[in-house]
RNA sequence: CGCGGGGUAGAGCAGUAGCAGCUCGCCAGGCCCAUAACCUGGAGGUCGUGGGUGCAACUCCCACCCCCGCAACCA
């Protein structure tokens, strides 16, 4: 029986080229889908970029171009890299489109009148940041980040009643009913919530959005805050315009994955907007942290950004999700280094499961050894607890145990003696046992590194297995 | 008194009361089937500091020091 199984990226605003940090969450977030395509559930994944951001429109300006172009020509470069990085997901939303348009205002529209309402707002806006600043947050009165003056907003905005959720909210999410994952971060979220919510803007003017994003429906005066719009893409992307056959088949999602920086959005206001339209929750948030660079944050000032592009030219795709999945932590932040992507290439890649591979085709193709396939699907519920708590670092240890384990089993069972003594039933015995538990890493691997499990399992299912050329060369000195 | 995470072998991490562990790196031995790969063993830590509770503390309690985030719109 096929379960139905829905999950999301974030989406990243399209003013820089993608980085790092979101190749690792398409990549987690592609490892989950595809354990889920391989148990036989039925997936819907989804990922996209976030359009309607005013940074977008400043960005396009500096370089001259209408915010559409900027916007199609920045988004291609994330279609990209989930292609580079061999992502699987079943759809992609930009948040441009007429379809998540029409989902939004249908959900602004779909929640309860009581918990909209104007409210005029005055305070000191930075358009670099595009947010309000209290003034004891000002440096020399000054924007804190850009330096520069801030301008005096006053306007009439709509107001969502998020105060009036508070209960409600603290309530589903420590019955785990909206699960946020690891605890950590629902702990996080927990005594945010008890410090007391305050209702939110959740509409600008038309004039400080530049007459970008998603109009208000019935005011043509005002846009929707771009956080409200860009949370909507989970159900417009499912055709909730139109209330298509996705909408109904796959909401609510199964899990969300995003980074530490949205948790709010993600675990407070996307909750209570559906709460209040009356839709169902998501079941789960899973909060990934950060990459680092040699302990400091990435960051275009301090010019240690890693291009992921730049990766996967040099490396392979298969390589760096090895890397990100096996030695970035998933819930922690961690260092990002070449240096230790190359010891994880040559230890664990080349010397670890690569050798393995041509050690054990080689034993067979020599000594002309019949493999009969263990054809019975093994059960792992031990693995499978693993990856449904996300820890993508230990599944890749669990499954680098076994390759450990079968080269221990060849080095003192010797089939090479076994071959020259002539005990050919022996030999065949342990080359079936070891061939047999390559092909089982193979099927573990497969979520992992899809390209690479797919040889494995050519090598292994063939009649004739030969050695062939090493899945993972060593690196030259 | 803002909130949170962290400080365990050269590096990266696991370990929540009962002889301090894993991976990489380093050293020695074994093997010779394999991508100079693989296997075994070894060196290396007063578990941030100071107190307390316990038969027993990396683990619980108290105080302090250091690092890193967050503090309503950054993956």
């Amino acid at each position: 029986m096929s379960k139905k199984f829905y999950i999301t990226t974030a989406i990243p605003y399209v003013n820089a080229a993608p980085h790092i940090g979101f190749a690792l969450e398409l990549i987690q977030t592609d490892a989950v889908a595809r354990y889920h395509r391989q148990k036989g559930d039925e997936v819907f994944f989804l990922t996209g970029t976030d359009e309607n951001s005013l940074k977008n429109v400043l960005a396009a300006e500096k370089e001259g171009l209408t915010v559409q172009k900027f916007v199609d020509r920045n988004t291609k470069r994330f279609i990209e890299l989930g292609k580079v990085l061999n992502i699987s997901n079943n759809d992609f939303i930009q948040t441009t489109a007429k379809k998540h348009f029409i989902g939004c205002q249908k959900l602004w529209q779909a929640t309860k009148s009581k918990d909209i309402y104007k409210k005029k707002y005055k305070g000191l806006y930075c358009v670099g940041c595009e947010q309000f600043y209290a003034e004891k947050e000002l440096v020399d009165n000054k924007c804190p980040e850009h330096q520069t003056k801030l301008q005096v907003v006053e306007e009439e905005n709509y107001f969502f009643r998020l105060s009036a959720y508070q209960d409600k909210l603290k309530k589903l999410i420590k019955s785990d009913e909206y699960q946020i994952m690891p605890a950590s971060r629902k702990n996080e979220v927990l005594s945010f919530i008890e410090m007391g919510l305050e209702d939110f803007s959740i509409s600008r003017s038309q004039a400080r959005a530049k007459n970008w994003g998603v109009p208000v429906p019935g005011d043509q005066s005002q846009v929707m805050y771009v956080w409200y719009d860009a949370l909507s893409n989970y159900i417009t992307a499912l055709d909730y315009d139109r209330n298509g056959k996705n909408f109904k088949k796959f909401w609510p999602a199964d899990v969300h994955i995003i980074g530490k920086g949205i948790i709010r959005f993600h675990a407070v206001y996307w909750p209570v907007m559906l709460l209040s339209a009356g839709l169902p929750l998501p079941k789960k948030l899973f909060v990934h942290g950060y990459i680092n660079i040699a302990g400091e944050k990435m960051s275009k000032s301090l010019g240690n950004v890693v291009d992921p592009f730049v990766l996967v030219e040099k490396y392979g795709s298969e390589v760096v999700r090895y890397y990100l999945l096996r030695y970035i932590h998933p819930v922690q932040d961690s260092d990002f280094s070449l240096e230790k992507l190359e010891a994880a290439y040559q230890a664990d890649l080349a010397n670890g499961l690569g050798n393995l591979v041509s050690r054990v085709a080689g034993l067979i193709e020599q000594n002309k050894v019949k493999i009969k396939q263990d054809k019975q699907d093994k059960q792992d519920k031990q693995f499978d607890q693993i990856i449904e708590s996300f820890s993508f670092d230990q599944a890749l240890k669990y499954i680098w145990d076994k390759i450990a384990a079968l080269d221990s089993l060849i080095t003192t069972t010797k089939p090479w003696e076994l071959a020259k003594a002539g005990k050919k039933a022996e030999l065949s015995k342990i080359l079936n046992q070891a061939a047999n538990g390559i092909f089982q890493i193979s099927q573990l691997l497969k979520p992992f590194l899809p390209q690479t499990a797919e040889k494995i399992e050519k090598i292994f299912t063939t009649k004739q297995i030969k050695k062939g050329e090493p899945l993972f060369p060593r690196f030259e000195k």
